[in-house]
DNA sequence: CTGAAAGCGCTTACAG
DNA sequence: CTGAAAGCGCTTACAG
């Protein structure tokens, strides 16, 4: 292997300048830098970061972690097609952005005694850790809150003493599905949001009774149903609310996400209604499989690019600031949401 | 941070001996294990990771690496829902199993500057990598098997130095599925395969040869279709191929892929032909979308587990033999793959 | 601007 | 069975 040993001999000076001249100190002179450069060139040099990680105490690393309340999941086994498919999407510009920083992202294999989560984030000096949680009571996500390690959380209002959180305008993004809903006319709308302990589907559901309230309309809480995340469970409490609600007394349903909003489809169609005629439908998110649903789903855009941009931009000036923090740097940020409308909604008709 | 020093000063011993200790040498003796254990307890000591590399000259830490021929692509974000989606089901499988032999798992960020990948892998100590190759003539691939460095592939058929891969019996699997619709009475078969440069599409087209062949069957290359891997190419490849082929002269379709195979039933749905009545269609992978298209689709399984499995035992037992291989431990690892009959496949019917 | 020296936290011959 | 010492490849005060 080649060291700085060999660069500095071939260079004729020390392995400290070398250093030096690597690390763009401004005190190495303009021949030694040259003769330097000359010679990493020759013989391939490329610097030992396990070497530079011990010394610095602190490697190029970002972990990842995924906190659902299921202790046992590791990242990528939790990201299913029904029920995390957003955060797959995220992943993708996660990893870019990450490369773009020269960092290198690592996912720990560490055991499910989250008891040392923290201290075994530590003995593998990452720099930081970007903590995808739905799941706010994780033991993880309270560790990482006391912990000194640089950590941006997605989706979980969290903020500690060396962490903060990256969110869309969750609520907004609700109450301009509905908002969009009673400009077209309706003014019995369902809503189905996770009940999931986490905090995105209490939001979700804020933003709702937001816009109604807003309009003037009577908010009922009979209206307002839950389920889990994925789309099996949002067709089960499709399927349950339209048994219930005999004859149909509302003209549009709110769903908490894309793809719990391809189980009301998948629901309603197995009952005979048309989406939009019969009921409109808005997803949340934007995924993908929005433009190939039947039909193909209004839904409120999660901005994906600038959620992960604005996660990882900060996560590595918290790390490069070195635990300095002044106030702008532990504020959260807030993604604005915007409705795409596709062809599920439409004017209410019927007599609701 | 604890350090073993602490460690061994709380025990009465030195710091040798509590790395003894730590890593199961027979010579220490039971008291002083025991008393190294309760330090160790009641300090919260842990080793630290970066430390051990630097000594030991290898990390705990398998590299990811995926390599489509296009350079610029990072692992995940090459993984979209249509084209390599059989590969985003294997990498959960792969953290899994990683984690299980306690190594970390990660996605380096290595400069696109491939001349220097090996080194660059090398500077961080990983001690394998693990490498989804469809392209193997990618510069990446080809240093990796001039490489030290404990490599397993999937689905790229390269031996190395340190090298091997596991595949699934691509060509069997193939040949069982054009098998299965010959029994069902086809004649005229239509396979539709990626012609992308990679190894998996020609081996399957010699086991849809080879089935035709052991029937006693005529080989029309008229017959033998190629595409990208993607869902679209697949569907533009069906529309044209129905277009050439007025009166339909063929009964049946094996695809290279189940998201080709899903191309290849809307393209068949949009000229208003029933599957299987009018056409039989078999796919390959069985990834869980196969269930849910209309009808579910008749496919070939690849054993995801067993690969995995076998891919990454073997890599833990290259990086722990010490770069000493016997000859089995650089056999390839073949996986059988095996016929899941579902409802796109019937008899043959009609004139052909 | 530069080098000698100490040190990051471990492991491992070597000697006893 | 155990410890003192050297060393893994870097960086960084310190002194000049």
């Amino acid at each position: 292997m080649v060291t700085s040993e060999q660069v500095a001999r071939l260079a004729g000076v020390s392995r400290a300048t070398v250093s030096r001249a690597l690390n763009g100190s401004p005190r190495v002179s303009a021949e030694a830098r040259k003769r330097i450069q000359e010679a990493i060139v020759s013989l391939g040099y490329e610097p030992d970061m396990v070497a530079q990680s011990l010394v610095r105490q602190r490697s190029r690393t970002i972990a990842l972690g995924l906190f659902y309340g299921d202790q046992k999941s590791t990242v990528l086994s939790s990201i299913s097609k029904t029920q995390h498919y957003f955060y797959l999407d995220l992943l993708r510009d996660v990893e870019q952005e990450i490369a773009a920083a020269q960092y290198d992202l690592l996912l720990p294999s560490i055991s499910h005694a989250q008891k040392n989560y923290i201290r075994s984030l530590q003995m593998r000096h990452v720099a930081g850790t970007l903590a995808i949680a739905m799941h706010p009571a994780d033991e993880r996500v309270k560790a990482l809150l006391e912990a000194e390690i640089p950590t941006v959380f997605i989706d979980s209002l969290s903020q500690g003493r060396s962490s903060t959180y990256v969110t869309s305008d969750n609520q907004d993004g609700a109450r301009q599905a509905t908002e969009h809903l009673i400009q077209l006319g309706h003014r019995r709308i369902v809503t189905l949001v996770s009940g999931f302990s986490g905090q995105i589907g209490p939001v979700r559901q804020a933003g709702y009774r937001q816009a109604l309230q807003r309009a003037g309309l009577p908010i009922d809480e009979d209206l307002m149903y839950t389920s889990g995340w994925n789309t099996e469970e949002a067709y089960q409490a499709t399927l349950r609310l339209l048994q219930e609600r005999q004859p149909r007394d509302f003209t549009a349903i709110v769903a908490g996400s894309d793809l719990m909003a391809i189980g009301v489809l998948r629901a309603l169609h197995q009952h005979g209604l048309h989406v939009p005629g019969d009921v409109s439908v808005v997803g949340f998110d934007d995924v993908d499989l929005c433009r190939y649903t039947e039909p193909p789903l209004t839904t409120i855009r999660q901005d994906r690019s600038a959620m992960v941009q604005g996660a990882i931009q900060r996560l590595i000036r918290m790390i490069e600031s070195d635990g300095e923090y002044d106030e702008s740097m532990l504020a959260p940020i807030i993604i604005p949401t915007q409705l795409i409308t596709r062809a599920s909604t439409g004017p209410a008709t019927g007599s609701c």
